[in-house]
RNA sequence: GGACCCGUAGCUCAGCUGGAUAGAGCGUUGCCCUCCGAAGGCAAAGGUCGCGCGUUCGAAUCGCGCCGGGUCCGCCA
């Protein structure tokens, strides 16, 4: 396979030439010198800081190595000019057959453009996790396209990706969950519920409608069997069948959104395997674990507080700030102490790092999960962070309670603007930025949602391509050359860096920003063939330079194809 | 009181792990369809990068301190 990369082998030149001047440089150093795309054309294809960074070091200024550089990288037929700049810059502009023999490349590797060798490195990302007690509401949609396009991009970076969720089926959630379908049961029997309901602490947690027809099934199975008896008789039927009811509605929803999860890991399982003091043993065996008292949070002591012993995790020998509980006062495992055990069990399924995207109001727990991970394994953890999407009507935030029944539900969002368009305008920020998502807004604009941007360039490309010859990786390419035809390749050829640099920095929001970026420069090569008739690609009297042009239709198409499919959004043939 | 995230154009947000003159979309103003798809393009206007020190060849980016917004802080999950 040849370097699809064109940044890392252009890098290798600057390196090679570097040695010459400059040899027996440190590793560390070395690995600072970067080859990146430059921001203004005047500048070249591509712009190195290696002098800068080797000046000090090899014992000369900055711009006279520089002019070394520039001197050897000059003599090498892909450079075809290289000048020194600013403070010490190296700028490159490449040969132009240098260049547009990506184009072949891209041609011949199809939407594998970017797809990097297998690392032989296994991820596991782990996203939405939602407690199955009623469908996705639209503060999950963020985290489910975010952990999937990471998931993606991941992949494409070469990696051994499992998509997984966790169910959170083992706690007071999910009987509470069960204790409301026993209302909807007590109600399709033609019984008032009010009498029990007075008797639950918590009174009914989960009142939304969507649980009505579990109790009218619950009723047609079991009849009165269980209205009069006690909790004991029916909890665990109740629950499991509600779990298993919420699961597959939530498969549904996420199905809608074009995310299809590899595993889903059973809390309940976990824990009734013996898996939590299984994973916590690796600890104890550590003497990371052992019986003590908590201060009390400063400034915030809570009115009942009562110092207690319990067992503790020595988080701080991993960089938390408090040893963290894994057991309550009465000797139960905390949530912690089943997530612990969750992680020991992600890690021993073979996992060479760990991802979980998390809701922002995780926050908390960011570093005492990290800190356990480090202590279980040599794997580490990584949690991208998705802060709340602040969910608005007509510049009024919607409050979103499950239990009140009163959220948005992901579905109906889903349904009205479609799956590309939510996932493209989750995957148009940064994660970690609060986001305002304004619900008339994304019904209203769907327009001038940026997902249809990106998809017409690809429709636009697409028709072209119905209208020409079929493209042919071996043709001439020398016909290429006008500003815009170049903008456009140099943008092609840096999709493989991106991926690269993407997948490292776990930020899938920078494919969206790259691809929107390609669409922008192909709308603006195609607009220059509106002004200028020679620049169009189909060229009647002129099929060298059609040719040309069609390959870099057809590049560009596949490069569009190949990042969409990381965001998971169509790449729509037509759209009229 | 503490931890983590955020503060960049009127609005919504990027800024490639420290690089050259800080960018895009929306909105505003003015242009471009006898021509492969105008859901497009070109141009103009719009900035003390929250504030202040510091680190160095160089800071929107890193460190510290303030200011403002968000999330969270034992016996919930």
């Amino acid at each position: 396979m040849s370097e699809e990369n064109l940044y890392t082998a252009v890098r290798g030149f600057v390196l090679d030439a570097l040695a010459e001047l400059a040899p027996d440089l440190a590793p560390e150093l070395l690995a600072r010198v970067e080859v990146t795309p430059t921001k203004d054309v005047a500048h070249g294809d591509m712009a190195s800081n290696a002098a800068m960074i080797a000046a000090k070091t090899a014992g000369k200024n900055p711009r006279e190595l520089a002019a070394g550089l520039v001197e050897r990288l000059s003599a090498r037929p892909e450079i075809a000019k290289a000048e020194a700049a600013g403070p010490g810059f190296v700028n490159l502009t490449l040969a132009p057959s240098y260049l547009l023999a990506q184009l072949p490349v891209i041609l011949r590797a199809a939407e594998a453009y970017g797809q990097r060798q297998a690392r032989g490195l296994k991820l596991n990302v782990e996203y939405v996790s939602a407690n199955p007690t009623g469908p996705l509401h639209v503060g999950h949609c963020r985290g489910a396209v975010v952990g999937d396009a990471l998931a993606n991009l991941l992949a494409k970076a070469g990696f051994e990706v499992t998509k997984e969720f966790y169910i959170n089926d083992a706690g007071a959630q999910v009987a509470a969950l069960a204790r409301s379908v026993y209302v909807r049961y007590l109600e399709a029997l033609g019984l008032d519920p009010q009498a029990y309901i007075d008797t639950v602490p918590g009174g009914m947690q989960y009142g939304g409608a969507y649980l009505v027809p579990l109790g009218e099934e619950l009723a047609k199975l079991h009849g009165d069997e269980f209205a009069e008896t006690p909790e004991a008789n029916w909890i665990d039927r109740f629950r499991d069948f509600a779990v298993g009811r919420m699961l597959d509605l939530i498969k549904e929803d996420l199905a809608a959104l074009g995310v299809r999860q590899h595993v889903f890991s059973s809390e309940r399982a976990l824990v009734e395997a013996g898996g939590v003091a299984r994973g916590l043993q690796t600890l104890r065996d550590q003497g990371l674990i052992y019986r003590g008292v908590l201060e009390p949070p400063k400034g915030k002591t809570p009115e009942d507080w009562e110092p207690r012993e319990q067992e503790l995790f020595r988080a701080t020998q991993f960089g938390d700030d408090v040893d963290r509980p894994i057991a309550k006062s009465d000797g139960s495992y905390t949530y912690f102490a089943n997530d612990i055990a969750y992680h020991a069990d992600k890690v021993m399924r073979g996992r060479d790092g760990l991802i979980n995207v998390w809701g922002a109001d995780h926050g908390g727990y960011v570093k005492r999960m990290q800190a356990a991970v480090k202590a279980l394994s040599g794997a580490k953890l990584d949690v991208v962070l998705c802060q709340i999407v602040r969910v608005m009507k007509n510049g009024e935030p919607v409050r979103m309670s499950k239990r009140a029944g009163t959220f948005v539900e992901l579905r109906d969002l889903i349904d009205e603007v479609g799956p590309d368009a939510v996932r493209f305008s989750m995957l148009m920020r940064k994660s970690d930025a609060q986001m305002e998502f304004d619900l008339a807004a994304a019904v209203a604009q769907t327009r001038e949602n940026p997902v249809f941007y990106v998809q017409y360039a690809h429709a636009r490309a697409r028709s072209v391509l119905r209208a020409a010859p079929p493209p042919d990786a071996n043709v001439n390419l020398v016909a290429l050359g006008a500003p815009e035809e170049m903008a456009l390749i140099r943008r092609l050829i840096t999709w493989p860096r991106l991926v690269e640099q993407a997948a490292e920095a776990r930020e899938p929001h920078r494919v969206a920003f790259y691809l929107h970026d390609l669409a922008s420069d192909f709308h603006a090569l195609w607009n220059a063939g509106r002004e200028n008739a020679q620049l169009r690609f189909i060229l009647e009297d002129k099929p060298v330079e059609t040719a040309a042009r069609i390959a870099l239709v057809a590049a560009t198409a596949i490069v569009l194809r190949s990042g969409l499919a990381v965001l998971g959004v169509t790449p729509v043939e037509e759209m009229r």
